[in-house]
DNA sequence: CGCATCGTTTTGTCCAAGACAACTGTTTGA
DNA sequence: TCAAACAGTTGTCTTGGACAAAACGATGCG
């Protein structure tokens, strides 16, 4: 194996025959395999390449593209950028430090408390017994709210801010991740109460695979006594209206990963508005919604996680 | 938020403004929704077109498909038929009622046990809280071991089954998924003893998704108090090696589903057994392992996993 | 008869350039 | 001051051709 490229090679979300040329493990991604690592679907990366002659991906021996890192890298600081507003015309000149010193307006890498540092330390140092303990000691000290709101979220971003500078390798990532799933869902369990209302079904679209956000947000439910129905990620729109009905949900909550097309996320939430009964409830969240600008009749935006303790009594106080 | 307001409907996924709602009475989906709820990417519903004629999309004044139910219920149909290993060309022409029959194959009705028939009702039935009460249950007097194995096993491929057959939605695949992931990361949560040899690394290459067999090892291992690095699904090759060497593994166990190319895994095992020291063992098991012939050089084959308990004690009799 | 190897067919992804809808921001006019 | 028209930007959809990888099936060998 060669150079340490630290992408995923899977062409598309789901479907699995005719992977790129050459198929091993471990070579450069082509552009199926950027759409996945970067949210930039093939038909944009291939409309920047034309119009802003950037990026210029390297060709295989059939011409296919290939994302050589540095490239993928500067995609990724774009991305970013974008989610924060700028918009890639003005962007996609700069180069990788320009992009860097951009993103590092005020509040994104200051605050992170000692105990935040302290996480990252363990995770980077790869002292998995030590990470759990601290979260299992943050998790009985705090609270289960508390511990979601003050040290998962700002921990979970501060995680993937290290991953996009290139300070933590994709395992580290993935580790920290399963840690934190195993943390919650225990939580989860545990205070899991008698069902009351409302009863809440949490899932996601299909291609949108992070869970870690339904994860988080089932635990600031369960703290509020409320009834989860849990589907996991990737549920088909028609599956999910179906689910509601058999579940008699009255809240059916969405979540949208940064990585997930804005414009199918808004088009997505307006058949499953038209497809629901207008007493169900749609909340919609992740860092996809806190970028999208207008709107949706009948669909509650969800911007940060502390909105969602309100939401709750505002539903019981209505029904 | 309680109103649904389902008039100004878009005819179309993306556009909308300038059309007056007059014109169209059915809310047709664009291609774009299509991939979005059947996961069959916009490249493939145009290849099918223009190879198979099928589907036949509807033109809106612009020229773009648009896609009447019947025929986004047809493709939905041949999606879940593939699932179950059914190849696009031969079914395709088939109308909607022969793909339904195709998936009730009366044929292999197994003969479950009693109590994995209750929990197939109980899921059926959406009986959530039941559901979790009969796991815990069994989790109790079988213990975390003999539930691995005499009951999640056999429960998770007989709702797989029934999920082939067509009785089972999805979601309510989904639903027991979840579940069980939630029970069994629960128990190795609580069973997890001290940290003892060996060093066991989980994960799955690229385009696996699947946890569950990931889970069930986990639970396993920990059941004869090995050390588990679970690093959850989809690590690059190069990121499994490099998390070997930073968690200094003994292990690398590898968990292919049925659905894996057989011949990808084959060459992403060498490679990997390539790139790690002789020292370090990799196990791979999963359904696309106990179909594939060939054995490979310095890879264990799980076949089942009955096995593990075993494998672990020659393991450690050898070091 | 089992089983490995070699063609053949099937199938999904990628390519190119063009068109245009939707969004953003700015200027003009009341 | 506000809104409507305009201009610039950006992403999605279009077509049809090419080809690699997976799956299938037939052949030859022990």
């Amino acid at each position: 194996m060669e150079k340490a490229i630290p992408v995923s090679m899977d062409p598309l979300p789901g479907r699995d025959p005719a992977v790129p040329a050459s198929a091993d493990p471990g070579l450069m991604p082509g552009i199926g395999a950027v759409e996945r690592d970067t949210g930039l679907s093939k038909d944009v990366l291939r409309m920047w390449e034309r119009r802003y002659r950037f990026p210029q991906p390297l060709r295989d021996q059939h011409g296919e593209r290939i994302y050589p890192p540095d490239q993928i890298a500067k995609l990724r600081a774009i991305r970013r950028l974008m989610d924060r507003g700028h918009r890639p015309g003005k962007i996609i000149d700069l180069d990788l430090s320009a992009l860097e010193a951009l993103g590092n307006t005020p509040a994104s890498r200051s605050e992170s408390a000692a105990d935040i540092d302290e996480a990252l330390e363990l995770i980077g140092n790869h002292q998995l017994p030590q990470l759990r303990q601290l979260f299992n000691l943050r998790l009985m000290t705090q609270g289960l709210q508390r511990f979601v709101l003050d040290t998962v979220v700002p921990l979970t971003s501060a995680v993937g801010d290290a991953w996009g500078r290139g300070e933590f390798a994709v395992f580290e990532e993935h580790l920290y991740t399963e840690q934190v799933q195993s943390v919650l869902r225990n939580a989860i369990a545990t205070a899991q109460a008698a069902s009351q209302a409302p009863r809440v079904l949490l899932t996601s679209f299909p291609t949108e695979q992070h869970s870690l956000g339904l994860l988080m947000v089932e635990a600031l439910l369960v703290c509020d006594s409320a009834t989860c129905i849990p589907l996991g990620t990737e549920t088909p729109a028609q599956e999910i209206v179906r689910a509601a009905e058999a579940h008699r949900a009255d809240i059916v909550a969405l979540s949208f990963s940064a990585a997930f097309p804005e414009r199918q996320a808004a088009s997505g939430l307006k058949t499953l508005r038209a497809s629901l009964p207008g007493t169900t409830a749609i909340w919609a969240g992740g860092a996809c919604m806190r970028r999208l600008r207008k709107s949706i009749d009948g669909v509650v935006q969800v911007r940060t996680l502390d909105q969602i303790a309100g939401l709750l009594t505002d539903w019981r106080s209505t029904h």
